[in-house]
DNA sequence: TTTTTAAAAAATGTATACAAAATTATAAAA
DNA sequence: TTTTATAATTTTGTATACATTTTTTAAAAA
């Protein structure tokens, strides 16, 4: 009861640029604004309710994730999703690695759920539980650097899923659960060329569906 | 002289959120904003001849970038060294070895050059040319990904490099040598392990410095 | 003395205004 | 018709004003 008023007030006095900054970025992320869009300050800021001052300074934090380029939403290219993905095989691939040496038990046991819910649970929750199977690992590197980087990047790949039936990749389950598999057993060498190659597919599987698609 | 003229009025058209950046960037990595310290929007406009609009876009644009955080000048501990260091080994790693397999003529040449002058040079030569010998590297992987990254980090490593003789790194030069061998005969793994060992004496040699001086 | 409290000052977040630049629409020429 | 030139419109970059929040200072109480 209380709470609910506290949230609801802090809901109110939230700052402008930060109401600018998760509007736009969910409707990039969600697809109401599409690739290619250009994005006007004014009208924006008439939507959200606010002046154009804030909702400047959230574009420009968007540009600089990377969302955002030259006031449009991007529209990356093939080329781009493969150097995303390139430094990211190589980021998660050392994650999954230094997982299966230092991980703890907690974070073994909510990564198995997630590769659980892969077979047990709906379009969304599997959705859902495939994004925090790799959040995890990254996130027990402790490597803010590291786990800052990747979610940025995530955010872009996010816009070619989107597009694509992701859920619907073969494999996909049991290639998390032998990743798991590997980190349980503390096989480092294993956990990390198999993460490399999940990820390639991964990749692979996007790039496929762009090209049928487009 | 027409050049001259030209740059001249460009100059004085660029926009002032420009000069803002530049000129805050500029005196946090010479040092003269030294870490920790405040940064006032008022302040810094005034001292620029500007209002505090554009100000304010710079300080955020700097802050995404890392080299402020909350206001202030960054003050990396010895863990966020660390982890820069862990990215950094695991992306200029990759990009040694790919060096090995696809570097042009030209690009090597040029690391040649700066490892030449390395043992040639003045202490500023011999500091810039250390610096490009790395640019040089990560920049022939064509990943603007990677190369953005990297670029980011090193701008926060450089805050580290000021306080301490880096030139005098004993060994250093060696190791570029060394770097650069393996990487003309094509020995892509063994390019790889030098990068990532050379990568961790600097870890080391900063982490000494910043022991021994504060 | 140290700790609290109240007042003053400084700094930030946001709105608004306006000139310069970029874009779009319209009319004239090829 | 297409192309070019001009005018109208939109959008951006910057300055400025002001209310709210944060920080500092000074005074009072413990």
């Amino acid at each position: 009861m209380i709470r609910e008023t506290i949230v609801l007030v802090k809901k109110d006095n939230v700052h402008a640029y930060v109401q600018a900054y998760e509007y736009i970025r969910d409707r990039i992320l969600n697809g109401e604004l599409e690739r290619g869009t250009k994005l006007v300050e004014e009208r924006l800021a008439e939507e959200i309710g606010i002046s154009r001052t804030p909702v400047r300074e959230s574009i420009r934090k968007l540009e600089q994730e990377g969302l955002i380029k030259q006031k449009r939403v991007v529209n990356p290219s093939d080329m781009d999703l493969r150097h995303i993905f390139q430094v990211r095989i190589l980021l998660e691939g050392f994650a999954a690695r230094h997982c299966a040496s230092f991980m703890t038990e907690e974070a073994l046991v909510k990564l198995k759920e997630c590769v659980d819910i892969g077979s047990t649970g709906n379009t969304e929750e599997v959705m859902s539980a495939n994004n925090e199977f790799h959040d995890i690992i990254v996130g027990a590197t402790n490597n803010p650097m590291m786990i800052d980087i990747i979610d940025r990047m995530q955010s872009i790949i996010y816009l070619f899923r989107k597009t694509v039936v992701y859920h619907k990749r073969p494999f996909l389950i049991e290639e998390h659960h032998d990743i798991y598999k590997a980190i349980l057993l503390h096989n480092g060498d294993e956990a990390e060329r198999l993460m490399k190659e999940h990820l390639q597919n991964d990749l692979e599987f996007c790039l496929n569906r762009m090209e049928t698609q487009q």
